[in-house]
DNA sequence: CCTACCGATCGGTAGG
DNA sequence: CCTACCGATCGGTAGG
């Protein structure tokens, strides 16, 4: 435990959600990405097996990130409109936590082949199916207004705390906690001013 | 004016978005696009004088649009939070009207050169704007709450709008009003239920 | 992890 | 708009 250096595989894969990120999976080579890690393009297959192994690998982390923080609330017994907004702060903390891997999820994964691109619109749903639980359970409750359409909400929510991957700043004044509460607020009381003012 | 045809380099353009936005920019070759149109690749040359020139205009015509749909809001005198609604409903529009170039527009912008990438930054900074202005103004009219964060409340609003490239469906069931409707009415009115009903 | 290389494909051009 | 081609670069491999 001397040495403080990650694994050479978890170098790559961060260079890569970099590179990735910035430029685009196609416009990356893999010249590129060992340039970026100190070597010459043909090494890293010492470590990887193909280029593709390496998107997979990002998306599919990126993935269990979400799965991991938001699927623990499913269980928790708390108010709906509780429960929405520890949701937005769990889901935009992944996405400002891991800025480059959730641009590569974003952008990239219709570059998957075929299995691992069935796998992430099956998870996609999953998401879309927690949001609209959530949703479902704070209109039975009350805490939500019954007029909602769930579908819809669901949308919104997830415009919400996915589009903070193009203008969110790790290191900047917000941190995810604020820019979810202050979501959270928006959303759940309205822009309207409360008095219908009409001068 | 007998010809139904789109002139070719139309059609180019038209193909061009699409197969940008299906598979990305540099995922798509010339000759794949040459394929789409039933010619041979070199052949595209006889109409336009590189790929980027491609991805440029498509670009600039989605840029145009939005400016067209929404600068003309902004000399209207209007209520903000029907001004804002109307300016959801052009915005979602733009969109729906143009997923490919809007899906090109959103994600292959960063693979542009340096000049026409500053100013597709430029350009984003003057609809950020916009909407910072709108909000406001109504912020100033009391029609909106007067504690928002006018940025964290732009970014909300444009959250909503521009995420609808990643779900909505031309030819479904919702037309672009009945999205911005629903959602101007969850975003000025709040989703949480009017009364605070504690069992 | 490097050197040297493979076949395939890229954007683009010349000449017709 | 096609044929035939250019140099450059791609992802990946063999052998060390």
């Amino acid at each position: 435990m001397t040495d403080t250096a990650k694994p050479r595989r978890e170098q790559i894969l961060d260079s890569a959600s970099r590179l990735f990120s910035e430029r685009g999976y196609h416009a990356t080579s893999m010249r590129d990405l060992a340039g970026d890690l100190g070597m010459q393009g043909g090494s890293l297959y010492a470590h990887i097996s193909s280029k593709e192994e390496l998107l997979i690998e990002i998306v599919n982390q990126a993935s269990r990130q979400f799965d991991e923080a938001l699927f623990t609330l499913r269980a928790e017994a708390m108010p709906a409109d509780q429960k929405l907004r520890e949701a937005m702060y769990r889901h935009i903390r992944v996405v400002a936590d891991n800025m480059d891997s959730a641009t590569v999820f974003f952008h990239e994964w219709k570059h998957l082949s075929p299995e691992a691109y069935a796998r992430v619109t099956g998870w996609r749903d999953t998401i879309d199916a927690f949001y609209r639980e959530l949703i479902t359970q704070g209109v039975q409750e009350g805490t939500l207004r019954a007029d909602l359409d769930i579908k819809m909400t669901a949308y919104l929510v997830l415009s919400a705390v996915n589009w903070a991957y193009t203008w969110y700043r790790p290191g900047g004044s917000l941190a995810p906690r604020d820019v979810a509460e202050q979501f959270a607020d928006m959303l759940l009381g309205g822009l309207r001013a409360p008095t219908g003012a009409q001068p």
